[in-house]
DNA sequence: GCTGGCGTTCTCGTGGACGTGAAGGTCTAG
DNA sequence: CTAGACCTTCACGTCCACGAGAACGCCAGC
């Protein structure tokens, strides 16, 4: 299929699509006139990618997912390169609820203390 | 007191400084030979800024704060705008909590699975 | 008067993931 | 034969909070 389709197919613009091309992290067969073929494989690895940033991945943190699934195993998780970034990921995240609990916390100190008297309009 | 003194008193740099009063939401005194001049209110309004970018508030959230200070109010939460934003605010971190710890089961569903079989390395 | 340490403005660079034209080639239907 | 719906490659723009450097002015002490 041509890049259209799989745009259409996988709900991403084909600006993004040339864009993971660049970074090497789609490449794509060519036809004789220049149009970049995909094929179903292709759907499938896009498909990986997109799960993966939806989870907050950056998108060289897939690659080792794309190339676990080029491998020929099943899941993008079943290497260790891969196992490795997203257990960084987990810790990261869990870092980041820590850190946003205690905003959360102070944000809704603020809000349930009274406001101050003052001389205006309090 | 100069820049250069509001800067290492404050723990930012001069950049930022300037960058702030790019923006308006510090603006400087002058004085004859084009120095830029501060004073104590301005430190406090400063860290007022800092506090509250280091809570997750975009510099432009911070200027109904700033504004409400300015006013003669004894705290940047003392007004109705301030108020609205920071509500605002613990309203977006309790959701993007929630995103969060939906990523987090999943990053530790994904590693807790067996990595499943495959007829390579697993 | 000259050095050194301040200050000034201006302007470009950074990172991430693309958006948005511009200028053109390719293919299909009418 | 031509419209229009695709596709191609540049290459600059976006958002945000500054960092970095150039080229210059101001002022203190020696």
């Amino acid at each position: 299929m041509r890049i259209g389709e799989l745009s259409e197919r996988a709900g991403v613009s084909t600006r993004t699509l040339r864009h993971y091309e660049e970074l090497g992290l789609l490449p794509a067969r060519r036809r004789a006139n220049g149009y970049r073929e995909y094929d179903e494989a292709d759907l499938r690895l896009l498909a990986e990618i997109r799960d993966l940033v939806e989870l907050g991945f950056a998108l060289e943190e897939t690659r080792p997912f794309l190339d676990c699934l080029r491998a020929g195993h099943p899941t993008g998780t079943s290497c260790p390169d891969a196992r490795a970034v997203q257990l960084r990921k987990l810790a990261e995240v869990d870092d980041l609820i820590d850190r946003l609990r205690a905003v959360r916390a102070e944000l809704a100190d603020q809000l349930d203390a009274p406001a101050p008297r003052c001389h205006l309009t309090c």
